[in-house]
DNA sequence: TTGAGAGTTATTGCATACACTAAAAACATG
DNA sequence: CATGTTTTTAGTGTATGCAATAACTCTCAA
């Protein structure tokens, strides 16, 4: 059998998921039931189960008798979201210091030398994007405790469909490696308070970054309609 | 209109969420959509939707095709959410030490005082439980950041079910107030930094206390039957 | 007794239908 | 032309029915 057991909500959820990540659904969209259903050949029940599974998950927000928005973050929110998520993941390398085992360490270090490859050959943004995410999520997965795991990466999705506009600022992703540099040393050193207070510094600085770029672009992306998505107003 | 655009599906949910913290559900119990529609007099829609935020939100879990089941947290389990819930509560009242208001801290110095009159006068010890429950919580929203607030009462949440079985092990209650005592210090004394380490530390021996009691009397409280429910296998 | 397998029942997942709500459109009025 | 009111339409929330699946029961062999 070759699915293992996925239902068909959680089959139009994940495909929800990955619109919103791809951005072909962008934060303020609103999502119709009946709309998705015949999209994905259902009926509207397990869409519905879909979008209660993701509002529940905080991407999307849905209030009683009115129709689901992708959740669209304000500036405010944004800021205590990346200092809430500079927390966990300062809490998680503060664990992930004195537990990770060697190969993941080495799988840190290779990452971040990848990263570091993409930087001097002035590679792909993007690829550098994600290397950027995994060295987070290596390091956060490396505290091995699967709540404060899950619960950090729940609150870093829901930053996520943001990431698309990621701009590159000049000096920004210098910066960036740098601040990595940083964070491998205390690790590799077993400092894991200087750890947690290197990566806090940089989470929050990410952040800041990023709320400052979207509340500037603020109209220049709200404006993009993907395929003919109704468009919400921003509150 | 005295219900404030609340839909069944969010009354059912709220219902169950009660008697789950209320203990009329223990964890392992089944929840069976066609009973509960029933006895809440609705149809298995709403109560499937109710279902469905709960397991999103960890309270029940439930598989493709199978029933749904109050969360049941083996002791390995238990321990990590503790000590991610340990992290999280420290995150928070480094931030708290210095953002709470004095009328914040008054308030937290009120409760700390009633628990410490109650375990004088050898009160209620739901009560002081209340009490306890309520220092953490004030000194949580104390951070003024929503995300972490409410990544840490979800997290909290998921104990919840457990608190009911904290045995009052001798001396265990001191032990808790001095350990509030501590914490109330710090906070006072604007030493974040020790107040992180307090919190911290006191976390995780709740914890401790409560899956060592658990593991001991598993079977004495896997055997308490509230209504007549079907009880699941513990794994 | 205990365990495995077949047959039966109970329960879930999904589709469909309909009532009720809220947004949009059409209309009337100053 | 602007503004307030009614009508229409679109969309959500819930009930119900049916097919697929899991849980239970019973039988029979070891």
């Amino acid at each position: 059998m070759t699915d293992q057991d996925l239902t068909q909500a959680d089959t139009v959820r994940l495909a929800i998921e990955r619109e919103i990540f791809g951005g072909q659904l962008a934060p303020g969209d609103a999502l119709e039931e009946g709309r998705l259903a015949s999209r994905f050949g259902v009926s509207r029940t397990p869409v519905r189960e879909a979008i209660t599974q993701l509002a529940q998950a905080g991407l999307i927000t849905k209030r009683a008798h009115k129709r689901a928005v992708v959740a669209q973050l304000d500036p405010g929110t944004m800021l205590e979201l990346f200092e809430a998520l500079a927390e966990l993941e300062g809490a998680a390398v503060f664990l992930s210091t004195s537990r990770m085992s060697e190969a993941e360490k080495r799988e840190l270090k290779d990452i971040h030398e990848a990263a570091a490859e993409n930087l001097r050959n002035d590679g792909d943004p993007n690829e550098y994007a994600d290397l950027g995410f995994a060295f987070h999520q290596r390091i956060v997965r490396g505290c091995h405790n699967t709540a404060l795991i899950d619960t950090t990466e729940w609150l870093a999705l829901r930053v996520l469909p943001y990431r698309r506009f990621q701009v590159v600022a000049p000096g920004r992703l210098q910066r960036n490696q740098t601040d990595h540099d940083a964070i491998i040393s205390a690790i590799f050193a077993g400092d894991a308070e200087a750890a947690r207070e290197e990566i806090r510094r940089h989470t929050l600085e990410q952040g800041d970054a990023l709320m400052r770029f979207i509340a500037l672009n603020k109209t220049s992306h709200a404006d993009f309609h993907p395929n003919g998505l109704i468009k919400e107003q921003p509150l």
